[in-house]
DNA sequence: GCTTTAAAAAGTAAATT
DNA sequence: AATTTACTTTCAAAAGC
């Protein structure tokens, strides 16, 4: 399997606390928020360090976005908790947090005739006037890559750092063997 | 999956064939007219008289294929429905009558494969339209079907590939070359400038300049350039006009033909 | 399906300067 | 005409319409 770096570029996790909380009181503990029920009924909170945005529910359940890497992610979620918590002294300490999209990017270091690619690799959508990238569903890893003339590539729907690298590093492989690269 | 015939796949390399055809051919006869004796929906007859309950089996079995016609009475409503708008859209953009033939195939097809649940009438009939017009080589934009029909350019690109994946549609990507005769008319440009865009353009794809590159643009840069060549030039206004991209597309396209296709002293020589 | 979040890729678009 | 901002595509989760 031929080798090819990718970058990390965003992480999307999710974790509950396992009991209900008042949105409200959220939104005027914390600095950095905007909540809307009638917009969207998660609480939008935006962390400096790291550098992310937690949707957070009434239900107890939050989504973290925008870490560059799986620690960030776990890291700006028990932030956002430990801030919960002084509204709620009784929010556990411990509860489980699960990365559910893992964005990275990659370069082929060639370029692609996105044409011939899209007659010749299967599961592919490519409408260059609606994008400029070439859409490639892969079955295993179950991922989606998005494919560019400048032989950069997009990866997207991992659950894990392997699987992302695993993606591109398929499809990488299966353009070589194709000869479009 | 639906398999249309090889015409609509003309660029799937692979399994082609020993494909069966799902369901039998339907025509859309009218097969309710006349029809005006209603079954009632209580268990009396027309004179309002209790069934015996030994007939009340055959009676609902009656029943059972009144709802079946009423349902199939919606059909053809739908259809006839979806076939006046497919009308208005196709006479909107100009498009001659094979073009529209084709996509009420499409249409037809994707009803006998029941793909217009949780879809709108308007949508599905101006995708099978985005499709026949790239199937005909007569391209519309998504931006110019959407213009026609009321159903936004997301959704009619999402119910395109909806269809394209179900029917097993696979087209090619829209080639510039299939813009250049619609904008060179519309222009007035004379047909040597069309074949010297057609030209400039074979030339860019295999260079690899159009990846990425919306088909309009290069289209329109290409008629550009071939206009100022043969020396009857437009302005890159006009041309974006008629394209519907601006005109700092028209000179990034432009810029990046001529350079890489190393035209600039015929350019020169064109002015 | 939609609403909201974040991020990259590259093309196109629109508003400023 | 150069800058800046912004929208197109992909993905997943959350609660509710």
């Amino acid at each position: 399997m031929t080798d090819v770096p990718i970058k990390i570029e965003n992480i999307v996790s999710s974790a509950s606390i396992g009991k209900e909380i008042e949105l409200n009181e959220v939104s005027k503990a914390l600095e950095d928020v905007r909540f809307n029920k009638e917009q969207f009924p998660g609480l939008v909170f935006k962390l400096k360090d790291p550098k992310t945005a937690a949707l957070i529910f009434s239900s107890g359940k939050l989504v973290c976005t925008g870490a560059k890497s799986i620690k960030d992610s776990k890291i700006a979620i028990n932030k956002t908790v430990d801030l919960m918590r002084t509204i709620d002294k009784d929010i556990p300490k411990k509860f489980d947090i699960t990365i559910q999209n893992i964005v990275a990017s990659a370069n082929l270091e060639a370029t692609l005739n996105l044409e011939a690619v899209a007659i010749e690799l299967e599961n592919t959508e490519y409408e260059p006037e609606q994008f400029p990238g070439l859409v490639y569903r892969l079955e295993d890893p179950k991922v989606v890559l998005l494919l560019f003339g400048s032989g950069k590539v997009v990866c997207t729907g991992a659950k894990t750092k392997d699987d992302a690298k695993l993606g591109v590093e398929r499809a990488y492989d299966r353009l070589m063997q194709l000869e479009l690269l | 999956m639906v398999d249309m015939g090889p015409e609509w796949r003309a660029f799937d390399h692979e399994q082609r064939d020993k494909r069966t055809r799902v369901g039998a051919p339907i025509t859309y006869t009218i097969h309710d007219k006349g029809l005006s004796t209603m079954i009632d929906w209580r268990n009396k007859d027309i004179y309002g008289r209790d069934i015996p309950a030994r007939n009340r089996a055959q009676w609902y079995r009656l029943r059972k294929w009144q709802r079946k016609i009423r349902i199939s009475g919606a059909t053809e409503r739908n259809l006839a429905f979806a076939l006046s708008e497919l009308d208005r859209d196709s006479s909107r953009l100009g498009l001659p009558r094979s073009v529209r033939e084709a996509a009420s195939v499409v249409y037809r097809s994707a009803v006998d494969n029941k793909l217009i649940r949780g879809r709108s009438i308007e949508g599905v009939v101006a995708a099978s339209l985005y499709a026949a017009c790239r199937r005909c080589s007569v391209p519309r934009t998504l931006d110019e079907i959407a213009e026609v029909s009321r159903v936004t350019k997301k959704e009619v690109g999402r119910t395109y590939r909806f269809l394209a994946r179900e029917l097993d549609i696979k087209l090619p990507p829209t080639s510039p070359v299939d813009y250049v005769p619609r904008f060179s008319s519309e222009l007035g440009l004379p047909g040597e400038v069309q074949s010297r865009a057609i030209e400039i353009i074979d030339q860019a794809m295999e260079k690899g300049l159009t990846s990425g590159r919306g088909p309009t643009g290069v289209a329109a840069a290409a008629l550009y350039i071939a206009s100022v060549l043969l020396g009857v030039r437009k302005t890159q206004r006009d041309v974006a006009e008629i394209a519907g991209v601006t005109e700092v597309t028209i000179r990034n396209r432009y810029k990046e033909l001529t350079e890489e296709l190393d035209m600039g002293g015929s350019l020169l020589s064109g002015l």
